[in-house]
DNA sequence: TCATGACTAACTGTT
DNA sequence: TTAGTCATGA
């Protein structure tokens, strides 16, 4: 009788029904999240709640899209307002900018962007930073405004090196991109935070238009969203929050895992609803993440089940090298794409890092499978586009300088590193944007005149520009490429490269005209620049065509696929290098591939390649720690035929125990694949090891005798272990005592070593 | 002083 | 692989 009650399960409707007062959806994977999510508006909306009152945010555009779109059906044209948290932020921002000492036509800058800036202020600061790279800064400053720290306030902590030399740069860089007139990611956030902190009537405003907030992924949030939440929900406290602390995986981008876990303390008449019940995958799939994410120390547990299937088992596969993994893979798909028992869109490709794409794009393409990939903010991070892009931000900010550098010599024109020194020097002294510095070209003494005459020039052309720049994006853009003389370079060039440079150009152009058809009438170029560098290129991906996907796993997460591989699943990959030294980021890693895997809803492929090309070097891997923690005997182990080089032998366990499945015989083109028996140990239950990530050796360092023992105490027969130089091995024999206590190890790729244990930097394999 | 080509070092993830 | 730096020739 009510059809958007009927089809829920009870604790989905109790979600959906929820109408006033905090609400915590716990939200497993596949458990039915966007469904509640999109439900409980509609069901918002029959209450009587209108339209506008309701702001739902997510953190990416992807999701705030598919959110967009399964609303549409529940209720046609509703104008609910789904934003990710920098959009929101930048709208806000838009409209209260003097409030927080910034224009209106303020810009945002990317990574990119904030790097050149950063750059600028240490060559300006002229600090001696030997040790510490522009990176670190960036990140140290990033973590900084996530935590809501202001340059201020930073400078007033003491702190180590790094914080010290941050301390100066975070004030500098600061008063630099509110000069430009810019702002950062990060800024978008910190800005909106401290405007709700500081502007009672706004936060007030706020808190009453929108009192229905919902946000996706709330194990996600850092410290400054937390705080821009909270502070909409005061009068109107009816926040929405689903999210799930095993899913968080933005760690490193300053989430804060304490925001979900404490949710009942900060809204004590919460309601909490979990969603257990899986609908997406198989029982197989769903045990093999179980066991994963049990691993985790810091997590609150829950009883994922399913009624699904058992399903297929979940394949490890292990391939010769990166190359065979791809082609592999690929032939995997391709086979069922050509049987029509699967077509391509069914089919997911994961990594951990974007490097990693290539091998399968290669492969993807030779065997001619359509394919989309998913990478960032790739396509408007090119030079070409970021070029075109610059000249119109300069136009719309002029007192953008990181515009201006970026385009007062491309394509050159005569304007060299010396001259523009100039320049900069006459901006500082007159306390002026660099553009209304190059107006007074004429004036700067030690500019020579030939290179005054170019920047004359130059100027005269972004004017140029600036004549058009109210109208039409299309048209902005397109007087861009004509009077900065790209168009004709590039035209004109022989080279492949500049080719393509032209392409990517009318995409963007193509683009722009899109957006003039959305957007009618003039003025919207501010709107434009700003949408571009929100988006990343996600928002094309499209459900609906037929092509296989190919992404990271971050950029996974929240979608579903049938059939999902995850490649590369080796150490220093998965888990990533720089991660293996803190216990909280390691956990992250697992938490990553335990959101991999749970994106299979069918069929689940492991994979890593004995050997691996790294810079450009061919290299031996190790397989992943976290391939060790999965039940064996629920998965099917493969050994690519290829890889004959891998030593199995060396592997296999006395209790070894035969895989239950056996390959059905239809399945005959995976003949240059056949099942081989453990690679990886069973993981029977070992001791406890409360203090498994110091090895026994650097107890030893500074501890007494008997700690000493202790340690070397929890090294038992058949245990996984991992050494720095040689990866993963197991004990298969022990003597002595103590410090004195040896163990015989036998490493997956480099035989066997005898070790005294109090001297090896040996160390369990599993860590808890 | 500028442009170009060679060399080198770094390389996670996303808004 | 690529961005940033360095050296060289114009």
């Amino acid at each position: 009788m009510n059809a958007l009650l009927d089809p829920l399960t009870p604790a989905q409707r109790e979600a959906v029904q929820h109408v006033d007062g905090p609400l915590l959806i716990l939200a497993g994977p596949g458990s039915g999240k966007t469904r509640v999510v999109t439900h409980r508006i509609a069901y918002l909306l029959e209450q009587g709640v209108a339209a506008g009152q309701i702001l739902a945010l997510t953190f990416t555009n992807k999701a705030a899209e598919e959110m967009a779109i399964r609303l549409q059906p529940l209720v046609p044209g509703t104008s609910v307002w789904m934003s990710t948290f920098h959009r929101f932020a930048a709208k806000l921002l838009r409209a209260h900018a003097p409030l927080v000492g910034l224009s209106e036509n303020f810009t945002i800058y990317d990574t990119q962007d904030s790097r050149h800036v950063l750059r600028r202020v240490l060559d300006e600061l002229d600090l001696d930073t030997p040790h510490v790279t522009p990176e670190r800064i960036v990140s140290a400053i990033s973590r900084a405004k996530n935590n809501l720290v202001t340059a201020e306030e930073y400078a007033r902590r003491p702190g180590d090196p790094l914080s010290r030399i941050v301390a100066k740069v975070y004030p500098a860089y600061q008063r630099r991109l509110l000069a430009s007139a810019a702002v950062d990611f990060d800024d978008l956030l910190l800005h909106v935070a401290q405007l709700l902190r500081n502007c009672p009537e706004v936060r007030q405003t706020l808190d009453e238009r929108y009192q229905y907030i919902l946000v996706d992924e709330y194990q996600d949030t850092n410290r400054a969203q937390y705080v821009i939440l909270r502070a909409m929900s005061i009068d109107y406290p009816n926040l929405a929050a689903t999210g799930d602390p095993d899913q968080s995986i933005y760690g490193w981008r300053g989430a804060d895992l304490n925001n979900i876990l404490e949710f009942e303390h900060d809204f004590p008449d919460v309601r909490i609803v979990r969603l257990e019940r899986n609908y997406r995958s198989t029982q197989r799939i769903l045990r093999i993440a179980d066991a994963l994410i049990a691993h985790n120390t810091r997590r609150k547990q829950k009883d994922l089940y399913t009624e699904n299937d058992e399903g297929a088992p979940v394949r490890l596969v292990a391939y010769g090298s990166h190359k065979e993994e791809a082609q592999g893979i690929v032939a995997r798909i391709a086979k069922e794409v050509d049987a029509k028992r699967r077509r391509p869109r069914d089919f997911a490709i994961f990594y951990r890092v974007n490097a990693l794409s290539r091998a399968i794009e290669d492969a993807l393409h030779e065997q001619g499978i359509p394919y989309q990939m998913i990478h960032g903010q790739e396509f408007y991070q090119r030079k070409e586009i970021k070029d075109v892009l610059a000249y119109a931000e300069l136009v719309n900010n002029p007192r953008d300088d990181a515009a201006f550098f970026r385009v007062i010599n491309t394509p050159t024109r005569g304007i060299g590193k010396k001259s523009v020194e100039r320049l900069t020097e006459h901006a500082t002294r007159r306390g002026l944007p660099l553009l209304e510095a190059a107006r007074e070209a004429g004036l700067v003494e030690s500019l020579s005149s030939r290179a005054a005459v170019n920047v004359a020039k130059f100027v005269a052309m972004i004017d140029r520009i600036g004549e058009v720049s109210h109208g039409a994006v299309e048209e902005v853009l397109g007087t861009v490429l004509s009077a900065s003389g790209m168009r004709e370079i590039l035209a004109n060039s022989e080279s492949e490269e500049d080719q393509n440079r032209l392409a990517n150009i009318e995409e963007l152009l193509t683009a722009a005209r899109e957006f003039d058809t959305q957007n009618p009438g003039d003025s919207h170029l501010e709107a434009f620049l700003e949408q571009v560098c929100l988006v990343n290129e996600t928002d094309d991906w499209e459900a609906e065509t037929d092509k296989v996907t190919l992404m990271t796993v971050h950029a996974a997460k929240g979608l579903e696929f049938p059939v999902v591989f995850i490649i590369a699943t080796e150490e220093g990959l998965m888990p990533h290098e720089r991660s293996k030294n803190d216990l909280s980021d390691l956990e992250e890693e697992r938490r990553l591939l335990f959101v991999g895997i749970t994106r299979a809803a069918e069929q689940l492929q492991l994979s890593y390649a004995v050997y691996r090309e790294f810079r450009g070097q061919r290299r031996r891997t190790v397989p992943s720690s976290f391939l060790m923690e999965l039940p064996r005997h629920e998965m099917e182990l493969v050994e690519s035929r290829a890889s004959s080089s891998f030593p199995a032998a060396d592997w296999e366990v006395p209790d070894y125990e035969r895989p239950h499945y056996e390959q059905p015989d239809d399945e005959q083109p995976d003949d240059a694949e056949k099942v081989v028996g453990s690679l990886i140990q069973k993981t029977t239950p070992e001791p406890l090891m409360t203090a498994a990530l110091t090895t026994a050796a650097e107890m030893v360092g500074d501890a007494v005798d008997d700690r000493a023992a202790a340690a070397t105490d929890r090294f038992v027969q058949g245990m996984a272990v991992t050494h720095p130089e040689h990866g993963l091995g197991k004990i298969v024999a022990l003597s002595g005592d103590g410090p004195r206590r040896k163990a015989t190890v036998a490493f997956v790729t480099a035989g066997e070593k005898k070790f005294v244990l109090s001297k090896s930097p040996l160390r369990p394999a599993r860590r808890r």
